[in-house]
DNA sequence: TACAAAAGTGCAATCACTACACTTTTGAAC
DNA sequence: GTTCAAAAGTGTAGTGATTGCACTTTTGTA
């Protein structure tokens, strides 16, 4: 689409070296065991020019989600004729989540991120901050207006499932069991 | 109870001493605007003290909530009769608002918690910090074993909606709708 | 070719927080 | 009452992220 010209080209290479830098330092020896000065020298830029480019030291790590944030967005768009909203959202951690497994660098990463408190909890905020933009998917979607109460609790509370889940041992079945209580509620399940 | 010795005692008044110059400090002049020297100065106790007695800045402004969470735990452990969870919670959390309400001082502490960044990500760790006990109570409420997904989840949702409610200009309606969520579920609304 | 904006640099400073080695206070045992 | 070890407090010097500033270099463009 958009040509980008060398003075582009070159920042973006910039960024692209200081968190190549930042990847694989923080990888080798843990997050807080590596100071900004030693990733900005093997990136071969300043201290200054590292933080021109990323905000905090633990924004280092993530880059941009936009593509991660339209495809959440997308999974409840585009779900497939007849499946709810929570249904769509379940599938879509599921996938992600395999998708994920794949990659046997991205575990690494993962275990880096969770095992980090400072990170943990940047990773936390970012993903968070979809929540805003699902909750309106989600009420253009069922036709209420887009600052309805009901929609912005269910884009945070599936958006805070995904960590949940995350956490347990058998991923499916508790994604079920998640999901199940946001479609069916927490009385359905209690006088049975 | 137990006899606090003098020993004990001056420890509770320097940490009350910091405490109480960091609330006026902060509340005069703002989180960001304020250094823990200045505080420590104003406690007439060195830096070094101020962090013998507190872990960060942030937590200058949060004194114990063991208070808090037991009446959090009490509200679903010796609900009314006949009261689900969801609605045991639900009240409990209107309950505390309009309790807070009365404090003309404390509607202004929470402005500034809101309005800081830091503060708020800090006192939203904190409550969140009650998850795993609120769910063991949940579980055993219901009779499942501890580590009970729905549980967690019921949970953690709980502990969410109480932020989200706050931001709405109908608390009232707002609990309503959100912890209707939590009890009947999605679906329940949506072919109706 | 000249010029303004953008990118990058180096330095000094701020600020929360920690490590350290030290003095003072205090509770309790003798 | 004296003695002694633990607890509480102090001051100094440091670390490490982040920012402000004044500066040079690069680059797109007129």
């Amino acid at each position: 689409m958009t040509e980008l010209g060398r003075r582009e080209r070159k920042k973006l290479q910039t960024r692209q070296s200081i968190s190549d830098a930042a990847l694989e330092l923080f990888m080798a020896r843990g997050f807080d065991d590596v100071g900004v000065k030693e990733i900005a020298d093997r990136a071969d830029v300043s201290v200054t020019t590292l933080f021109k480019h990323f905000p905090s030291k633990e924004s280092l790590l993530f880059d941009e989600d936009e593509e991660q944030k339209s495809a959440l967005l997308g999974a409840v768009r585009d779900r497939p004729a007849g499946a709810s909203i929570p249904q769509a959202l379940r599938d879509h951690f599921v996938e992600a989540a395999k998708g994920h497994a794949d990659h046997p660098l991205f575990a690494d990463f993962q275990h880096l991120v969770r095992s980090t408190p400072a990170l943990r909890a940047y990773a936390h905020r970012m993903w968070m901050r979809h929540q805003e933009a699902l909750a309106q998917v989600i009420a253009a979607d069922i036709g209420v207006p887009e600052d309805d109460v009901r929609c912005a609790a269910l884009a945070r509370f599936a958006l805070e499932a995904r960590d949940l889940i995350f956490d347990q041992p058998d991923r499916g079945r508790a994604a079920d069991e998640v999901f199940g209580l946001l479609e069916h509620g927490w009385a359905a399940d209690q006088q049975s």
